[in-house]
DNA sequence: CGCAAGCTTGATGCTCGTCAAGGGGCGTGG
DNA sequence: CCACGCCCCTTGACGAGCATCAAGCTTGCG
């Protein structure tokens, strides 16, 4: 299930534990990860502990209530973090995208499953080793407090999300959030990829892949966005964000 | 709108700025609360810093989008913790309990607003004080955060149950849940109140308040429960928990 | 005793889920 | 290169569940 491709002895001497090459100091997302509150020295400590990993599209990087042996940066790609009913009901908690930390917690336990909607490249470090080295600074910890603190804020919006607003007000609300995500992490557009699926954006949003893509056809039809490919493009936004303001 | 019912002086050697006469060693909530991880020499540390504050029913303890100035141990009484939706719509995102603390993500502002459902009494400190001592103290920051990740896990479960439950399998749900936490704080039994009203139940599930009572009724009905004044007792169990499976 | 607030119950309708069928793109194999 | 099949998405018809609208009821309190 796992791929590990660390390839220790590739490139002799600037390789430990395979990860990248040219280490963390160049990191695409070193700067939206929590790595961003660390100094250089601070950072080889940590690359010394980690190992890059690559997962296909439909891979799953951990489970449900697995234990933890692990925690991961994302890279690159995207992830749908998965809860399951024990009746077999599906919700999807959400997407991970490049920057994102998986483990937030550090707890024993994963709360959720997370699979690859795409090929996908994480950072990885054991747990354990990872917890060790927060124990030594604070300030690393106290990012993540943050980083929970705000996962906390989304996990809000999103029950208000879920609770109380109709089939098309959740459609707009999930593109513009899907947006500003992407344009904090540098990719600023109004084309809006959209790597998960409808059945994917229809258990994240309590619909039915059906509902989905009549809203999102009812959109289109309305001129509000543009149906791609792989994607959407936001032409109307402001009308969009009155829907997403209920 | 706060009540700050300190008094300095009442007990003279003994209190502090306004504190329990008897100081944290006997408080109530100790055990339970965030304070449970802090030694007696720490435990004094933030009684000097710490303020009672009592609230009536309907009184705000602060505000949605509000500065932090403050943070709070819930010692007794309960609150509703809700957000607004631009155009009025209401949500309640959850009840805070003796135990629990208000403002653990240490953030600027307030993400939701507390109203306390009946007399409440909480123990304050000023959120920069507070963190000043977070910072001398990992384990603290520690065990705020594992409480920030089981708080985290707690929305995740909201989650599920607004995206993906029937209205019957909500308020299941909702009173096995509330069931259990009285439990934890040492209060076990089949008889649960409900210090919250109708509506505030229908807030919390993504409900309306004519559903929720249909639903409890029903329950009723079906001696899965037996309706009383201020609260509701659990009388079949099994298969309140079939039901609330899903 | 009477009023107000919160709760319950009933009648009706809308939204969204369910069931069913049909397209379109893409990879595989002839 | 085209044909076939599979998967995902879309569209339509219908129905169930819950919201909405509208009364009554209970409880507590002046």
């Amino acid at each position: 299930m796992l791929v590990d491709t660390g390839s220790c002895g590739r490139i002799p001497h600037a390789c430990h534990h395979g990860r990248s090459e040219n280490g963390c100091a160049d990191c695409k997302v070193r700067l939206i990860s929590v790595c961003s509150v660390l100094e250089l020295d601070e950072l080889e400590e940590l690359e010394a502990l980690s190992h890059h990993l690559t997962l296909d599209k439909g891979q799953a990087l951990f489970g449900q209530d697995e234990p933890a042996g692990f925690v991961f940066n994302v890279i690159e790609g995207a992830l749908r973090l998965t809860r399951l009913l024990p009746d077999g009901r599906r919700h999807v908690m959400g997407f991970a995208l490049p920057g994102d930390f998986l483990g937030l917690a550090l707890q024993e336990r994963h709360s959720v499953s997370a699979e690859a909607l795409g090929p996908v490249k994480t950072c990885r470090f054991a747990r354990q080793d990872f917890a060790a080295v927060v124990e030594t600074k604070p300030h690393l910890l106290r990012s993540l407090h943050e980083r929970a603190g705000h996962e906390l804020n989304l996990a809000q919006e999103q029950m208000l999300l879920l609770g109380r607003r109709t089939a098309e007000e959740k459609v707009a609300t999930f593109l513009l959030s899907l947006r500003a995500r992407y344009a904090r992490a540098g990719h600023s557009s109004v084309t809006v990829e959209l790597p998960m699926g409808r059945q994917d954006m229809a258990d994240h949003l309590g619909l039915t892949i059906e509902t989905v893509s009549r809203m999102l056809s009812r959109l289109d039809r309305a001129h509000a966005i543009l149906l791609v490919p792989g994607g959407v493009r936001l032409l109307d936004l402001p009308r969009l964000e009155a829907m997403a303001a209920g």
